[in-house]
DNA sequence: TAAGATTGACTCTTCAATCTTC
DNA sequence: GAAGATTGAAGAGTCAATCTTA
């Protein structure tokens, strides 16, 4: 689905109509959400091309990483989708297919009769790390932008999410 | 799938996680790009929630908004996919969609017979304008951000975007 | 009763293959 | 043969309903 690069930003384009349509006021946070939808949806790509010869997704990797990071590499699979802000359904989902992949392992969640846990097996934490080096040179240390501006817009869309209610 | 805000927010979680693996130089792109999927999936799920009433999707949205914007207030399919950077089929499902709630109408392209024109009926017209509204008061006047701050994060997004080869 | 996890239905997206027209 | 559009299949996400345990 790749594309020619347009002869202008269609999102610029947008924001002048809705100047010209008496939406001022709205046109700035339009503009910035219709940016944060497209910069999303090329990362998405970039993320998912770099991940596919590994047979992740991002939502399998992140569960990955989360295990990697965590003291004794397993976790609830609750904790997991509150960490990931995704649905429990997601989470299930994105289980069972690493488990199916020798990734991780389900175990009984010893404090809880009614929980799982989620733990890394040898080959998903050798894959996890694989995976990050990949991620790492072709896509996270390649972003496009000034050193200095990176820090910039993290803080920016911090303040966003701080508003949404995403942490405290 | 609502969430409690988290003391902590797990975007610098992750961040110290890849500076303590000695994934320095990698750290702000990776926090960039996750701060970036997570706001997408905030502002998907408010423009999700005020477009429900009104029986439509952003992607269905958009195509309106295309067409509303047009001269003739029609665009062949390929120019729309083109514009809105997405894939053909996901033109066609968008089209059908609306055609089916009697939003838009499909046209033979007089000037190509391979080619489809989506025309905006009246109650389309009608419907993009009432469902703008609602986004203009709901979601993009309200982002949570200082004034002189939005344009910061725009031009920030715009960089990355024309970098990414969207448009020249 | 409530909480954790799972299941099945539904939506949206992309991809590969196909059909028609240029 | 190439381009525009469509179709069917597969992947991922949410939601509502359900099952089990606390």
């Amino acid at each position: 689905m790749d594309r020619r690069p347009l002869p202008v930003d269609p999102i610029d384009v947008a924001v002048k109509h809705w100047e010209s349509h008496g939406w001022q006021d709205a046109a700035p946070g339009m503009g910035v959400l219709t940016s944060v939808m497209r910069v999303q949806q090329i990362f998405a790509a970039e993320v998912a091309e770099v991940l596919r010869p590994f047979g992740l997704t991002f939502a399998r990797y992140e569960v990955l990483m989360l295990l990697l990071f965590s003291r004794r590499g397993s976790l609830p699979l609750g904790t997991m989708g509150e960490r990931l802000q995704v649905h429990p359904a997601s989470v299930t989902n994105a289980v069972t297919r690493l488990e199916q992949d020798g990734l991780i392992r389900r175990l009984p969640n010893p404090s809880d009769g009614r929980s799982a846990l989620a733990e890394l097996t040898a080959k998903g934490r050798r894959l996890a790390v694989s995976a990050t080096d990949s991620l790492n040179t072709q896509v996270f240390r390649s972003i496009a932008l000034p050193a200095d501006e990176l820090p910039q817009v993290y803080g920016l869309l911090k303040a966003l999410r701080r508003a949404a209610g995403d942490f405290t």
